[in-house]
Order: C-alpha cells, then sequence, then structure tokens
DNA sequence: GTGTATGCAAAACTTTTGCACTCTA
DNA sequence: TAGAGTGCAAAAGTTTTGCATACAC
C-alpha cells in the first residue's frame, strides 16, 4: 500500500472523513492499526542441498546469457531463499544489507529480474501498486487467498485449477508459462473486529 | 508497458543487447515492433437499458456515500462502458477528452475508483506496471489469457474455478468479493513469428 | 585487459495530493 | 450557500537508467 502522506495517519477521524468517503477513510484506519499478517503456506525452509541446487541452477542460467557471477548476486539469491514471505524489492533489500550493507537497491531490483528469468523467483501482484516476489524453487503450483482489510494472504493448491490451465492454453493455442490467481475477501479476524467495533 | 526512455528504441540491435541480455532485447523489439492487439471476449455492445441501469446504480452509489452528481463523472462512466477493452487510466482519459475536452486525469482517476467501489469496473493486473479496467456491468464471471509477448488478452469462462472461488472461501473462512485468474503464455501468432525469424 | 557489474544519483513514469476556483443540491 | 468536485501543478512513490568506478573471467 504506497502510503503518499505519511502525516495522514495522524489527522484526527472528522478531518480524514472530510477529505475521503466514509469507505476509504474506515479502511485506512483499520489498516493503520493492523500489523500485516505474515504468510501461511506449506513450504519448508529451504535445506542446503536445496540452496545448493538453486545456486548451480542460477550459475547455469547467468552463463547461458553471457553474464558473470559475483557475490552480490549471491548474497541476494542466499537471502533470498532464506524468507517465506512476499516480498517487495525494498523489503528484501532491507534483508540483504543485514549480511552486507553495501549492496544497492538497483541491484537487487536487476537480480529480481534475473531470478524470475530462470525460474526461481516469481512475481506477484496484490494490487497494492508493489511488486511482489516469491521464490518458486521446487515449489508445487499454488494460488493465493488474500485479505483486502489486513493483507494476510494464504495459499491454496487446486487440481482443477491446474486442468484448467492446460485445458485452456490447448484451446486457445498458447504456450503457457504461468499463471495467477488470486482470491480476494476479508478474513474471519477481520470480519469480527468489524463486528465488535460496531 | 512503461517505456522510460523512449529514445531506447533507436538503439541498434548490438547497442541495445550490450546493455541488456539478450531475452530482454529481444522481447523489446518484438514488442515495439507489434501492434497491441485487443481483447477478445463475449461481451456485446452495451444497450441503451443497461446504461441506464449502469447510471442509476452509479447514483445510487454516489448518493449512498455523501457525494454528488457531476457531468464529468456522468461523461466517464458513458465513455467506459462503451469501451471493450482493458483500459489504463490513462487510455480512459483519452477517449473521455474526445468527448469533452477539459475533463483531467485526476478527475479520471477518482471516478475510476467510484466505478470500482460501486461493482462498475474492476482492476485488472497484467504485470506491466499499469493498473488496468475492464467494465463487470452484468458481465458473467470470467478470466484471462494473456500473452506475454504481444500483449493479447483472451477471456474464458470455467465452472470449475467459480466452484474452486467457493469452496477456499468456506475453508479458509474468508468473506469472498472477488478474484482474479490470468493465465500467461505466448499466444500462436507470436511462436510463428518466432519460428519465422529463426 | 576487456567487458560486465555495481552503486549512486538522477530521470522516468504512475498515482496521489494541495489548492484555488467552480459547481451541485 | 455550504460543502463537494474539478483541474492544474507539484509531490510522492516505485522502477529504470546514465555513468564513473570496481570487479570477474
Amino acid at each position: 500500500m504506497g502510503l503518499h502522506a505519511p502525516g495522514a495517519a495522524l489527522l484526527c477521524w472528522e478531518c480524514f472523513r472530510a477529505r475521503e468517503n466514509f469507505d476509504t477513510a474506515a479502511r485506512f484506519l483499520r489498516m493503520m492499526t493492523q500489523p500485516l499478517k505474515t504468510r501461511i503456506d506449506d513450504h519448508p525452509a529451504v535445506s542446503q542441498a536445496e540452496l545448493n541446487e538453486a545456486r548451480s541452477l542460477f550459475s547455469r542460467h547467468i552463463k547461458s546469457v553471457g553474464l558473470k557471477h559475483t557475490t552480490q548476486r549471491d548474497t541476494i539469491l542466499e537471502t533470498f531463499l532464506g524468507t517465506r514471505d512476499h516480498l517487495s524489492t525494498d523489503q528484501l533489500l532491507q534483508l540483504v544489507r543485514q549480511r552486507d550493507a553495501r549492496i544497492g537497491l538497483t541491484t537487487v531490483y536487476r537480480t529480481l529480474k534475473l531470478l524470475r528469468d530462470c525460474g526461481l523467483a516469481s512475481e506477484v501482484a496484490f494490487h497494492d501498486g508493489v511488486v511482489r516476489y516469491e521464490h518458486q524453487h521446487k515449489r508445487r503450483s499454488h494460488h493465493h487467498m488474500v485479505c483486502t482489510r489486513c493483507g494476510a494472504s494464504a495459499e491454496f493448491f487446486s487440481a482443477e485449477v491446474d486442468k484448467v490451465e492446460k485445458e485452456i492454453g490447448r484451446r486457445f493455442r498458447y504456450a503457457i508459462s504461468r499463471h495467477t490467481f488470486q482470491i480476494y475477501g476479508i478474513c474471519e479476524d477481520c470480519r469480527e473486529q468489524e463486528r465488535a467495533a460496531q
């Protein structure tokens, strides 16, 4: 959620309401008073073996397109694989800098695109103005259920959806590379808070 | 596709390749030499009756949140309903200005959000950095098949996907509002052009 | 040594906001 | 006529680019 005027959070309800419609104001206040929940998934921590495999996949890709191996790219790959959330580039930068404070934002942007190109990362759009990435190495096909109030996201799996994907590709004669399936709604916790607040 | 340096298209192949990896360069050149294809759907032109219905729905929404009816909002609604594509705010602005040249970008942004809030428009993200809108009035639930080379998009329908949506909502106890399901791939035409170019 | 990678600062681009003025109800 | 809407210009926020320097092969 791009927050263009951070000071706005300090406005009182009436002033805020005066500028925005009721819904927007209410949504914003709720957002400001709740921490962003983390991702729910079935994804275990990445093992040493998997890390090595990912590293060699990355190396191969880098060589195949005539680029070079660097310590920064390695650090970024490792940090990325160590996460479980859907990360914005900036969030990843913060984590990367805990390992090497001199790595720049641009490098993270460029490396994430490389990771995307070789299939280790995939972009997820949650309709809030920022591109997020999740790692994709050896993960099974999955989809997202997103709460539009608190930002919680849960993953789910569905053989039907995977079947539909193949079928539609065949029907339209597309060579399919990937899909994104997000369901948006309001989670139980948020609905309860809402009920309690009334 | 946000094109940050329009001059880049004038670079010769070697210079461009020197700066980007092969894939990026190739994709960019293809993109620059092909017109964006339009949307394929089952959506007939909006009838006068539907237009009136949409207008009254919009009016009701506007009143219910304490806002006011204006000619600009009317013009934008009508223009929007007259389209069939997935429009960026800027594209819609161009169309709107054919009817009234004095309407500003900001108003279009604000009005699209109102239309989204009352369910007449929905946001579609095709992973290219711009938010697009499509109109949603009386449309049946549908999903998108997108070509990542030429930008063509086709709609498809699937009872299974709709069933999965309900089922997942129940399982996670979410109150579902909407979903987005996009399948990405390369269409037959682009694959043929690619084969021919080799 | 040649050419790619990096990091900074600046630019590009989309979206939001502040404000003076206009219009709706 | 009070309060909301509009359009412009400026700001905010994300992503990309230019360039001098550092590094990999």
